[in-house]
DNA sequence: TAGCTTTGGCTATAGGTCGTAGCTGAAGGA
DNA sequence: TCCTTCAGCTACGACCTATAGCCAAAGCTA
C-alpha cells in the first residue's frame, strides 16, 4: 500500500484548521461575532499568534471558512427535512422548521450568515454557493406547490419568492435579536414558524 | 438679561457632541457599524484621539447616543404616519411604510438598531425607550383594528403582535442585507411592505 | 539509510486600536 | 480682576492584525 494515506501532512493540517474554526466559533459566542480575536484563538490552541497565519491567511479567511461551514450545515438540514416530506407546501414547512431549529442551535453562525456584522468581510462565491442552492430548492418546492394546486402560480414569481424568504427571515431574525439563548420549543418567535406556510398560502391562494 | 444664554459652554459642548455623532455615522457608513474608529473621527474633527473622551466616556457611549437618536427618529416617523391615517389596519400600513422608508434612508442606523453588530454593546434603557413606545403604538393600532372589525381579536394577543413585528422585520432585514443601497421605490423587498397589512389580516380574519 | 524540501513553530516588528494619567493655557463665570 | 472649569495636548499601557525572517523537525524521495 503505497499511497493509502493521502498525504499525512495535509491530513494533520486539515485537523488543525478544523480545530481553529471550533475555537473561533467558541470565541465568537462570548466575544460577539465581530469581536473574534485570532490572538486568543492562537493562545487557546497553544501556539503564538503569528503561527496561526500558517493556517489561515487572514481574519476574513477564518470568517469565510465558518460562513461556508454554516451554510453547508444549514442547507443539509433543510434539504433533509424537505426530502422527508411531501413535495410542495409540506416540504416548505419542513424546511422552514429544520432551518429555524438549526439557527436556534447555532446562533453565532446564524448571525454571521444572515446579518453582516463583520466590517470588511464579504462572503466568497464558494462560501455562498450553498445559499444559492437552498434558494433553488425553495423555488422548486414553490413550483411543486403550484403544480399541486396549493398555491397560485404567482407565488413562483420573484416577488412571491422574496416574500417567502422574508417570512422565515423575519421570525429567525427576531428570535436571534431578542432571545438568542432560547430553544426552538421555548422561543417566542420560533413558535410562529409552523404558521408560515399557511400564511404564505393565504397570500397566494390557488385559483378556484 | 442675566441667564438668557443658558450656559454658553454647555451649548458649545452639545454642538461638538452632535458633530461627533454625525462624523461617527459617516464613518460607520463606509467602515461598517462595528468598524467605527473613534481615532479617525477625532482626526476628522481636528482634535487628537484622547481629546474625544472629554465628550464621550467610551466607544459604547457613542453607539448608545446614535442608537437613541435613531430610535427617536424612527418612532417619530412611524408615529406621524400612523397619526395621519385612519386608525386600525390603515394606520399600521402607514407606520410600516414610513418605518421602512426611514430604514432604507438610514441603513447604518438601521443595522445598529435591528441587528446587534457591536460586540459588547447593549443599548441602555433610556436609548431603548422609543422602541418600547413604538411597540405600544402598534399594539394600540391592532386593538383599534380589532374594534373596527378588521382583525380577529386574537391578533392582539402576544403571538399576533410578535407575528406583526416579524413581518416588517423580515422585509427590512432582507432589504438591508441584500440591497443596502436601494431606495424604498427600487428595493426588491421594500415593495412587499404595502402587502403586509393584508397578509396580517389574512392570518387573523375577523369572525363573521 | 541519507539527504533534501517542506512546514510549522518561533521572535521581532510595524502600525493600528481603545482608554487612562496628568499637564497647560485659555475661555468664561463670579 | 481673579479664579475655576474645561478642552485641548503628550505620553503611555495593553491589545489587536499582519509581515519578515529564522530554525528545527517532520516527512518525502532517491
Amino acid at each position: 500500500m503505497t499511497s493509502a494515506t493521502p498525504d499525512r501532512r495535509a491530513l494533520r493540517r486539515e485537523q488543525t484548521r478544523a480545530e481553529i474554526l471550533d475555537l473561533a466559533l467558541d470565541e465568537m459566542a462570548t466575544a460577539g461575532v465581530a469581536g473574534l480575536s485570532l490572538s486568543t484563538v492562537a493562545r487557546r490552541l497553544g501556539i503564538r499568534p503569528p503561527s496561526l497565519y500558517k493556517y489561515f491567511p487572514s481574519r476574513h479567511a477564518v470568517y469565510d471558512a465558518l460562513f461556508a461551514r454554516g451554510n453547508r450545515d444549514y442547507l443539509a438540514a433543510a434539504r433533509a427535512a424537505a426530502g422527508g416530506a411531501e413535495p410542495g407546501l409540506a416540504a416548505i414547512g419542513a424546511a422552514f422548521e429544520a432551518g429555524a431549529r438549526w439557527v436556534v442551535a447555532n446562533p453565532t453562525l446564524g448571525q454571521l450568515m444572515f446579518w453582516r456584522p463583520v466590517p470588511g468581510y464579504v462572503p466568497s462565491a464558494a462560501a455562498y454557493a450553498p445559499a444559492v442552492a437552498l434558494g433553488e430548492l425553495m423555488t422548486a418546492q414553490v413550483r411543486a406547490a403550484v403544480d399541486r394546486g396549493e398555491l397560485h402560480p404567482d407565488a413562483a414569481a420573484p416577488a412571491g419568492l422574496d416574500l417567502l424568504r422574508s417570512l422565515i427571515t423575519g421570525v429567525v431574525s427576531q428570535q436571534l435579536a431578542n432571545e438568542p439563548d432560547a430553544t426552538y420549543e421555548t422561543g417566542r418567535f420560533t413558535r410562529l414558524v409552523p404558521r408560515l406556510p399557511a400564511l404564505f398560502a393565504a397570500a397566494y391562494p390557488p385559483t378556484g
